[in-house]
DNA sequence: CGGTTACCTGAAACCGGTTACATTGTCGGC
DNA sequence: GCCGACAATGTAACCGGTTTCAGGTAACCG
């Protein structure tokens, strides 16, 4: 391991004036400034990470908290992967890494800090949240322990946290205005859970579409689900069983309106003719499932980076947090509808 | 930020015992030890992570090598959450942190050493890498440097590296046995990229199944695949030309295969009756398209768990690294067959 | 009772950087 | 020729831990 007092020797110069050709360029001679950087190209010299993080409390790091939803080990987000990949990149572009904080099923205490304990312990710069509908305590602990926070999908506010999410009750009425143009009057929604964020507004959204084209809302139109498979399957069969069927149904989330989809087929019915469905999310399956799964899609890659960009803006910028960042949705016709 | 110089102050002893409490309690005596951890839990104190690691050049992280292919942005891998759930469980269970490497896309300079630059920087204390496909010799660059790798679906190794892998080639027998059971006698083959190790593995599985049940290999009846959904409709469409058409094709990754049925449907042929269809991998999709889509189930989180197992053996064994993991497969008969 | 021995604790060097402050040298202006 | 300003660099304290080595105490033994 070559350190800065090796590099510093052989450049002839003090530990002080390398430091600075590293940090504050500008303030060394271009002279040295290139004499130093060539032999640390040479000799391979890399600043060690540790000792510049103990030095200056910033490791460059930002924690990502993702857990899983214990009350279903099999939880997966919809697209957790395209938003990691965004995220990375936007981060790295930055000179951030990311350092995934165990969640749950860590070992040690769990008073509810356990985020705020690894943030202050590896001196993580801050922390993207993707939330997971479980309303983890340990979660609200950092936007209040202060920690510079941008949640996905969960709408936090403080002094220093802020959050990405779509526009859910904009989508939520693209659906409906696609429905009613093509012609459908009876027209019922599949939410997600209520408490969760997107759950909530895509309802809202629903609603005031409905309202909007002068609608009524039936009574059992609205059957809260889950954002699982089973969920839809089951919340359709309500549905279906009721005296006046809707023609239409809007489901919050593709998971679930696959599963209804499986519950209309299994009812004998002709999806888009019997019975219409849009989805929400535009996950891999929407395309895949035969006749294609009309939906609202999110813009997936926006959130990680806009993430980045919310946090970076409140890493560097120093000032109030950043103003939530809506991601725009659009509608997806495929042959549900 | 409480140090552990102030803990020592308030509890009236050095600090090198409160180091000794927090990392071989053994040594210092019962009462001293509990005196000194509750003054610790009462003040909130905690370890600064850099400074231990700057002093013992070990981090408890390890870094997550998982690019995506350059070459096709939208790469995803098949099931990287499940892989990323398991993965995180179990090193967290050891006090380990993952931490996402940047990637080709990152900041710097891209001399091949980007991955071994990052670990030297952090002081990873090893890596696990997920392969994409691209033999980035990045990658390989971290098993020369003697960093301790695991590799998942690439072949490495090393005095420092090891790899996880299904039994590729067990399960695309599993596949032919079953598509002979059903008195297929001419079985076809959509491979992946023959350059990867499962490319290129379930290939020698499908050949000896096929030699062991004495069925012969018409010519055309192998096809090189990409994994993509594309690729295994043009790779159905080109055994569908074929005069001496296969009645039945093992596509080596699922995919591919709903590539491959879409294919056969728009070819006007009934799927399991005119032409049949095992899979690999066993994604969401699988179970979700109708009529279900037969197929060669990996063990997800046990590459992540594998992983972590692997990578404790090599850190805290010490001894020669572990032999490589191979994970069972499964097959998963649904409607294709 | 002197000498080991085992056990517990403390002093201080060290890990590899950053940075406030001091120092040196140059140059222009009067 | 002297002074102040400024640019470039050096000195040394500091960040918060770990660990080697040595010292002190008590028990144990012959």
């Amino acid at each position: 391991m070559t350190t800065i007092r090796e590099l510093a020797r052989r450049s002839g110069v003090s530990v002080a004036t390398v430091s600075r050709v590293f940090n504050t360029p500008e303030v060394v001679s271009q002279h040295t400034r290139q004499r130093i950087l060539d032999l640390a190209a040479e000799i391979g010299y890399l600043p060690n990470g540790s000792a510049r993080t103990l030095a200056t409390k910033k490791s460059n790091m930002v924690g990502l908290v993702w857990d899983t939803d214990h009350r279903r080990p099999g939880w997966r987000h919809p697209f957790l992967q395209e938003i990691l990949v965004a995220l990375k990149t936007a981060l790295s572009a930055h000179g951030l890494n990311l350092l995934m904080l165990a969640g749950h099923d860590a070992a040690g205490p769990d008073d509810g800090q356990r985020y705020v304990r690894a943030v202050r312990q590896h001196n993580l710069d801050g922390a993207v949240i993707i939330d997971n509908g479980t309303r983890d305590p340990a979660v609200l602990a950092l936007v209040e322990a202060q920690v510079p926070c941008v949640a996905l999908d969960l709408r936090v506010d403080g002094p220093t946290s802020t959050y990405i999410t779509s526009d859910n009750a904009g989508g939520a009425a693209l659906a409906v205005r696609h429905l009613v143009e093509r012609g459908h009057r009876r027209i019922a929604t599949i939410t997600g859970p209520l408490r969760t964020w997107p759950g909530a507004e895509r309802l809202v959204g629903f609603r005031a579409a409905l309202a909007g084209a002068g609608l009524p809302l039936a009574d059992g139109h609205v059957v809260e689900g889950d954002f699982y498979l089973d969920g839809g399957h089951a919340a359709m069969d309500r549905l279906l069983a009721l005296d006046d069927r809707p023609t239409a149904v809007f489901v919050a989330g593709d998971e679930m309106a696959v599963g209804a989809m499986r519950a209309a087929q299994a009812a004998g019915l002709r999806i888009r003719d019997d019975i219409a469905i849009v989805g929400f999310d535009d996950i891999e399956v929407a395309a895949l499932i035969p006749p294609g799964l009309s939906t609202v899609a999110q813009n997936k890659p926006g959130f990680g980076t806009a993430a980045a960009e919310a946090l970076v803006a409140m890493l560097h910028g120093g000032d109030d947090p950043p103003k939530p960042t809506v991601l725009p949705t659009t509608l997806v016709v495929r042959g549900t509808t």
